[in-house]
DNA sequence: TTATTGATTGACTGATCAATCAATAAACGG
DNA sequence: CCGTTTATTGATTGATCAGTCAATCAATAA
């Protein structure tokens, strides 16, 4: 059965296997037969492709926050003006595929991990800084920059947070109540920044 | 040198050394022997006190939560109307014993873990669904009852994130910093309230 | 003094799992 | 068709670690 040029399908599979994997079995305990397994293929291969377990972790970490991103550049794209940035950002943040069960699970799993890894730090502080950086230059054109930047870190911890909060809610998550809260800070803030 | 009594002695330290071992090692890392090392003792005492190393940990968790609640019940007690018993609950939740890095640690370990370990899911219940009453029943007698539930939502969510962000800040918590953060979302929210 | 109980350790075991590797087989290139 | 590359597996290894246990020692009680 072997076809040529299975490499990226596999690395795929076993990046989309181990995010559903991390959710049913918790970041601890996940293996890398389950994973594998998951993906339709060995252990072996899994090693193939990845060298190591961390190396796979870390990929999968890595397509994740790329993937969320992408969501954030791709609304941020079609947007007018600052006020509808910001917008994009926030809506970004809760974009149908990113902000559902497995995904919420493996991205607070990897948010511990970037503690002691330091791969997983580099990438979080990378997209972290990325994501502020864009609020913040956009908030500046609507209030003053030292009021964007208390505006940025307070929609960046809410935003944090309310993801934290849907790993232990029961249920859909739903993304319109959280991008109405945030959107809610927001205008809050901007509203006095104006007055 | 065994001394009678130091079954508390030898819960209290290890329990502690839990939280120190998860923040220096990483919760998927820590070895039993690493904790009992800590808390100056044998793998072997931690079996025989803990039973297992889920029931350590779980003891560990239950701790941390109670302390949490404990500095807030002691502001509570403290606090002279809803206005300021909201204050106490969010100063409670960024006490110097609490908020500071191996307890930010080892708090966010177990909300992971929460999602598939059914103890430490229930003792986040409760203790969110606590908290949430809380903040609710005092938020009502200042705002309508419908606005207090998203107040008080708001403001838990915040509260996580700010934890949740600590993790990889470096250098130590601003509590100071955080606590105005959340005072000011309340703040804002209870005057749009009244109008 | 002599049992009894509680505290404590270090050695042991059994299971798990990441990582390696040799073997196999299909596709391809000449 | 024959050699090379790519894909793939299953068996194996080596390390780690949770959990158990028998043995030891001190304090207390009878």
């Amino acid at each position: 059965m072997p076809k040529l040029g299975m490499e990226p399908v596999r690395r795929r599979a076993l990046i989309g296997a181990a995010v559903e994997a991390i959710h049913e079995h918790g970041f601890c305990e996940v293996t890398m037969g389950q994973i594998a397994a998951r993906a339709g293929v060995s252990a072996g291969l899994a090693h193939h492709y990845f060298g190591s377990k961390e190396q796979l972790l870390t990929a999968t970490m890595r397509h994740l926050l790329s993937e969320l991103g992408a969501e954030i550049v791709s609304r941020l794209s079609r947007a007018e003006g600052p006020r509808q940035r910001v917008s994009a950002v926030i809506a970004g943040n809760f974009a149908p595929g990113q902000f559902r069960p497995a995904v919420i699970s493996a991205w607070l799993a990897f948010y511990v991990q970037a503690e002691s890894l330091a791969d997983a730090r580099r990438l979080h502080g990378i997209y972290a800084r990325r994501l502020r950086s864009n609020l913040v230059h956009d908030l500046a054109r609507l209030v003053s920059r030292e009021r964007a930047f208390a505006v940025a870190d307070g929609a960046a911890a809410l935003v944090d947070g309310i993801w934290l909060r849907q790993v232990l809610r029961v249920g859909e998550p739903d993304a319109a109540t959280a991008i109405a809260m945030v959107e809610d800070y927001v205008a809050l803030q901007l509203e006095r920044g104006r007055m």
